[in-house]
DNA sequence: TTAGGGTTAG
């Protein structure tokens, strides 16, 4: 007689063999001969290799836990987790409710960790969350079939109540509450988080720190994410290669120069300076807080071969700071040095072209890197393009490149030519812009901005009139413009609008100091015709536009930065025309270096001039 | 018995 476990290891190892589903299918034929397909151990590993480990042989596991009499929570589980990671992401969820339908399974920890990520992944915490609490009621209520029961019990569900449902987790093991968190941080709770990991966690491990760390970056938290970054080294916790990178690129995202600095030399003690990983995160981490030399240096000395990254940080980093001849340069050496490019550096390449004003070089590249290295463009080359023609001035050829597309122009396509056309001030290519986006994505208040800002500046005010009472009945709100600075390896943050603070109240009292002397030695006026305030009195909008989140920072900086640093500013959205201005002027009269990145590029203020030359 | 987590280039 054969020993089960006997049969069991030898259809391991059969399908352990198969790369293709082809293969998959033969010894799948062989085990219905054996008559060994009806066992559950085997049919979970046959779906496991369908759903994850072979290519393209997703809907081979699905049919295989269709066609199975009682499906056990494993073949749920890696269906679950295979969909995740597929075109269909949403099925994760929907395999998962079927799960909860049938009577006979359970989930367990596998089950609720791999669909919380997927839900995370696929921003639809809330629906998933809602989803399992309905779900649970409607079978208490015998009302099963009707999953999704109406708003009225969406709307009941609680923070209270969605703890509760994960607790409903027969099993929660570490790895598993990791994935929880990392599941509620990325999709915005941060409280649900900290609870867990505060709360319900006596034994954590370096990933859970990390996740937590990279969390509360990824929802703008960087305080509490450095915070717990020196927490962690308090409690012993060595840092290795994933950790450290992770918190680079919390300094990267924060362009939290100083702490990024004190991260790099914890770096150089602990032998981890070796590391292609840790080292190019270093490198975006100096290139995304504006020091080009710290980043050549680290790039320069790189030990080993230089990697694809490597390269590709480098040329994006030179290119957001303005040095185009010099990104180029390293494209170059790039090439020549073997390693050959792929689409992300091409967009880097392309970035450059378009920042340093390289029109024609922009347009030899896009067919270069069809020509010569075979790589179709996708929608961010198109961008790139429509860019490089927009930022030039050459509205009517961008447009033309867009008709010309060989696929449809998206959203953002149509918003770059809108920010061209703003730029330039063509009012009539940008309402047509303005349609298409209206078509595509209506709800962009960002757009609707724009061109009301066109609209100011050619005087039609009317036209303003319209798209801001337009903006109002779709209730379109405008993104909040914040702006941080670094002080002592701690992040401030400004919001044009805050709620006074003692902080606020130090930066407004420091900045009505300086405009007044912008004015007086630098005949500073304000920038108010394209600040879409035209309806309120001259005065008010002086008001208003003096406190957009960059000055405040800027003011801030100027009155706890000792003197000779260079002043820092990270802001999330476009700066304004009238704070690059205010930025130039307290460059020369302050003598001050201002390096401020803002959502597309960084501008280096010196002397009164900014590295932009004035076109962003 | 089979499975799972945090990180780096636009």
């Amino acid at each position: 007689m054969v020993n089960s476990t006997t049969v069991e290891q030898s259809c391991l190892s059969l399908l352990n063999r198969c790369k293709t589903l082809k293969s998959l299918k033969q010894v799948h034929t062989h085990f219905f001969k054996s008559g060994t397909d009806s066992d559950a151990f085997v049919t979970g590993n046959l779906i496991l290799h369908s759903a994850i480990l072979i290519s393209d042989a997703l809907h081979h596991a699905h049919s295989l836990l269709l066609h199975f009499p009682n499906p056990d929570a494993f073949m749920y589980n890696t269906l679950i987790r295979g969909f995740s990671d597929s075109d269909h992401p949403h099925n994760s969820l929907t395999t998962f409710i079927q799960m909860r339908r049938n009577p006979n399974v359970k989930p367990d920890s596998f089950s609720f960790a791999f669909v919380l990520k997927s839900a995370a992944n696929l921003q639809s915490f809330d629906k998933f969350i809602t989803g399992i609490q309905l779900h649970s009621q409607s079978i208490t209520h015998g009302l099963d079939t009707h999953l999704f029961v109406g708003t009225t019990l969406v709307n009941a569900v609680t923070s209270r109540v969605r703890v509760g449902c994960i607790n409903e987790m027969p099993v929660r093991d570490l790895i598993s509450t990791n994935i929880m968190i990392a599941g509620y941080m990325k999709s915005g709770e941060v409280r649900l988080a900290k609870s867990l990991f505060f709360g319900e966690m006596p034994v954590k491990d370096d990933v859970s720190w990390s996740t937590m760390i990279v969390g509360f970056a990824h929802n703008g938290c960087f305080d509490e994410a450095f915070e717990l970054f020196i927490q962690s080294r308090r409690s012993g916790l060595r840092p290795n290669e994933v950790s450290l990178t992770g918190i680079l690129s919390v300094c990267a995202q924060a362009g939290a120069f100083e702490f990024g600095k004190t991260v790099h030399g914890c770096i150089e003690r602990s032998g981890f300076v070796s590391l292609h990983t840790v080292n190019n995160a270093l490198l975006d981490t100096y290139c995304k807080c504006g020091n080009i030399n710290m980043a050549r240096l680290v790039f320069d000395r790189m030990p080993g071969r230089k990697t694809i990254v490597s390269w590709t940080t480098m040329v994006a980093g030179l290119a957001m700071q303005g040095y185009g001849e010099e990104a180029l340069k390293r494209f170059h050496q790039m090439e020549e040095s073997g390693i050959e490019p792929d689409g992300i550096t091409f967009i880097s390449v392309l970035y450059a072209c378009s920042h340093a004003g390289l029109v024609e070089h922009g347009v030899r590249y896009f067919s270069m890197m069809k020509d010569r290295y075979g790589i179709d463009p996708t929608y961010e080359h198109y961008g790139c393009m429509v860019d490089l023609y927009g930022r030039a001035g050459e509205l009517e050829k961008a447009h033309d490149f867009i008709t010309k597309m060989p696929v449809k122009p998206n959203a953002v396509i149509w918003r770059t030519l809108l920010g061209a056309c703003s730029v330039h001030g063509n009012v009539n290519l940008a309402e047509f812009a303005l349609n298409k986006l209206a078509e595509l994505d209506p709800n962009d208040s960002g757009d609707h901005v724009l061109l009301s800002n066109i609209y100011a500046v050619a005087g039609k005010w009317k036209n303003v009139a319209t798209v801001r009472k337009s903006m109002n009945s779709q209730r379109l709100v405008k993104t909040p413009g914040w702006s941080m600075i670094e002080v002592d390896k701690i992040m401030y943050s400004f919001v044009a609008g805050d709620e006074q603070n003692e902080v606020i109240n130090e930066a407004r009292t420091n900045l009505r100091n300086i405009m007044l002397r912008l004015r007086d030695e630098g005949g500073y006026a304000p920038e108010v015709i394209g600040s879409v305030l035209h309806d309120i009195e001259d005065e008010e909008k002086e008001n208003a536009v003096v406190t957009h989140s960059e000055k405040l920072a800027l003011a801030f900086g100027m009155s706890r930065l000792c003197d000779g640093k260079v002043i820092r500013i990270v802001k999330n959205l476009r700066v304004c025309k009238d704070c690059h201005t205010v930025m130039k002027l307290a460059s020369k009269i302050f003598r001050l270096e201002i390096l401020l990145r803002d959502r597309s590029r960084f501008h280096s203020f010196r002397d009164g001039s900014c590295s932009c030359r004035d076109y962003w």
